[in-house]
DNA sequence: AAAAAAC
């Protein structure tokens, strides 16, 4: 079973290397994006590792990036527990992290691959692709006590110079908005709820914060001598993919920290989870199923927990996960709320879900991070009225037109979202019979299947990807270029989430759903959404929202604010008090919204990821 | 009603 998980992987990695000759100058640098890799092709030889990934520290003090005045605060006047010798050098990292960690044997792999020498345009195409101009004038709004103010540069935040240093390989040249005031939140202690678009940057905003805190902390004694591991943070996220996602963010983050980030999700060989576990674990991301299995076999425990991160975090908390978070929360051997900094990240906080989350949290700040105009202004929303039974037709007519136009390329991904995993199968075998170059990804294929899905349409291989709404959240795939909502999901949130697969980086995308009589409780919060995004709404859908079907689609859980508002500050919930007494704006607009720009109508939640 | 998430 291992032999041929790891022939999966090896094969998968063969095809990406196979597409780099392909596919110009952006996927052989994309290689380490390899979901997982198993210990036999782990430790590479260390002539592998660019001459940037070397240990000479003082070569690297403050070089050219960003503000140099601070430079030196992480290595000079800083505060105690950086004293210990060898910090910064990843050499010496060896006694309370993970055995032979640091063993020339075994070699931290470069999550860089070779692109600091070899293809530079690469980084460039996909982290500084980022429109950081559009971001300049972004709403902000905070709410809680005593909020740190925000930092403009990543220099004038003490991070640490190993941690500073992936940030430059990374390419980023500066903090985006939900970096700017999450990391000082975090960095300052605080529990965070933040609403934020994942496309610029949030798995940083919550990956800088544990890692610099975790290097801090380099003398944490660990009980010794059992099989059970105990992490010092946990990131939990809805979807296997989406936990592997972060899981590669997250060691680029932490290369040659001493961090040591380990992955642990369904559907993978339990084992060679168990031994990556075994290496040692600093920063521990999973999927909740796998990781109540884990605390149950006693393989790992939550003692030591000092940070806890829920991505998709109104996911996390509604109906079909609330029991297992709870258990993982509540219920296991993790630290309360108070004793461990707890983040929440997400783009809709319903109002209901804000509640339950704030079980979880101790005197938190709440942070919402919006857009100027509509929050999708570099989508173009398309509705089109397509009876059910002219579905199949009405794909294909679109699928040709993008083949003539000379679209329909690995430059140019399309998506399309159907309702039921059934119903993803039976597309798929549709287009390829059609001769369209499809695959599929929904959780009734195999992992291996999965993964090797999502690695063939992000290579371009099969350029067009049928998914269910696993495919709906956080996943940045490069390129995706037309989302088609072949089936609308009920929910608008749903819609919002799918969309925002493209559109990313800075770049355009379009968005076409198909809309029919089975969707009219959709109709109204879809065109209040088009609306506020400056789109064009049909006059059929503008009827059908008019008629207020459903009693107003979703508006039970928007309660008639897009969804970055603290729910604190309802009159229902603070009985007419001034609760928190900290409320601050960050200098945009009244503090009772958003008013126009980036604002939403009724019932209609933000377009962020 | 569906999807996701452990074996």
């Amino acid at each position: 079973m291992s032999t041929s998980w790891a022939d999966s992987v090896a094969n998968s990695q063969t095809e990406n290397a196979a597409a780099t000759g392909s596919f110009e100058n952006n996927a052989s640098s994309r290689a380490p994006r390899t979901t997982y890799v198993p210990p036999h092709l782990r430790n590479r030889p260390a002539s592998s590792d660019p001459p940037a990934a070397s240990n000479s520290a003082p070569s690297q003090a403050g070089t050219g990036y960003g503000a140099p005045s601070t430079g030196s605060r992480w290595n000079g006047n800083s505060r105690q527990d950086f004293g210990r010798p060898g910090y910064g050098s990843g050499s010496s990292w060896n006694s309370s992290r993970g055995r032979g960690w640091d063993r020339g044997r075994e070699r931290e792999v470069n999550p860089f691959g070779n692109d600091d020498d070899a293809e530079p345009s690469f980084s460039e195409q996909e982290n500084t692709g980022i429109n950081f101009d559009a971001y300049e004038d972004i709403p902000v709004e905070t709410s809680g006590s005593n909020v740190p103010p925000p930092v403009n540069t990543f220099a004038e935040i003490d991070l640490g110079e190993a941690l500073n240093q992936n940030i430059r390989r990374c390419k980023y040249v500066k903090p985006t908005p939900v970096q700017r005031h999450a990391i000082p939140i975090s960095l300052g202690g605080r529990d965070l709820m933040a609403c934020a678009q994942t496309g610029s940057g949030k798995t940083a905003a919550f990956c800088f914060p544990i890692i610099s805190g975790i290097m801090r902390e380099p003398n944490i004694q660990r009980p010794r001598g059992t099989r059970t591991v105990f992490p010092l943070a946990l990131i939990l996220s809805p979807t296997r993919e989406l936990s592997s996602q972060i899981h590669d963010e997250a060691r680029k983050f932490s290369y040659q920290t001493g961090v040591r980030v380990v992955v642990a999700y369904g559907g993978a060989p339990i084992n060679q989870q168990l031994r990556e576990l075994e290496r040692g674990v600093d920063i521990l991301v999973a999927t909740p199923g796998r990781l109540v299995d884990l605390l149950e076999r006693a393989r790992v425990s939550l003692q030591m927990i000092r940070y806890l991160a829920l991505d998709e975090a109104d996911r996390m908390l509604d109906m079909g996960f609330e029991p297992q978070i709870r258990k993982i929360v509540e219920q296991m051997d993790m630290p309360p709320a108070g004793l461990r900094q707890t983040m929440l990240f997400s783009a809709t906080f319903p109002r209901e879900i804000q509640r339950m989350a704030a079980d979880f949290l101790s005197d938190y700040i709440f942070l919402a991070v919006g857009r100027v105009g509509s929050s999708t202004d570099l989508i173009v929303q398309r509705v089109e009225f397509v009876h059910e039974a002219d579905k199949r037709s009405h794909l294909m007519d679109l699928l040709h037109a993008q083949k003539e136009n000379g679209t329909h390329s690995k430059q140019a991904l399309t998506l399309v979202f159907v309702e039921t995993k059934k119903g993803a199968d039976a597309l798929e075998y549709w287009l390829t019979s059609s001769g369209f170059p499809a695959t599929s990804i929904h959780g009734d294929r195999s992992q291996q299947e999965r993964e090797y899905a999502l690695r063939s349409f992000k290579t371009g291989k099969t350029p067009i990807l049928v998914a269910t709404d696993v495919a709906a959240r956080g996943l940045d795939i490069p390129h995706v270029a037309h989302v088609i909502n072949f089936d609308l999901p009920n929910d608008i949130d749903d819609y919002v989430h799918r969309i925002g697969r493209t559109g990313r980086a800075g770049k355009t995308g379009l968005a076409t759903a198909f809309f029919n009589e089975n969707n009219t409780s959709l109709a109204r919060p879809l065109a209040d959404l088009m609306q506020e995004a400056n789109q064009e709404v049909p006059a059929w859908l503008t009827r059908y929202a008019s008629r207020a079907y459903g009693g107003g689609g979703r508006n039970r859980r928007g309660g008639g604010r897009f969804g970055g508002r603290d729910f604190r500050r309802d009159t229902s919930y603070n009985r007419g008090q001034d609760y928190y007494g900290g409320a601050n704006s960050s200098g945009y607009g009244a503090a009772g919204g958003y008013g126009g720009a980036g604002g939403y109508g009724p019932g209609v939640s933000s377009a962020w990821d």
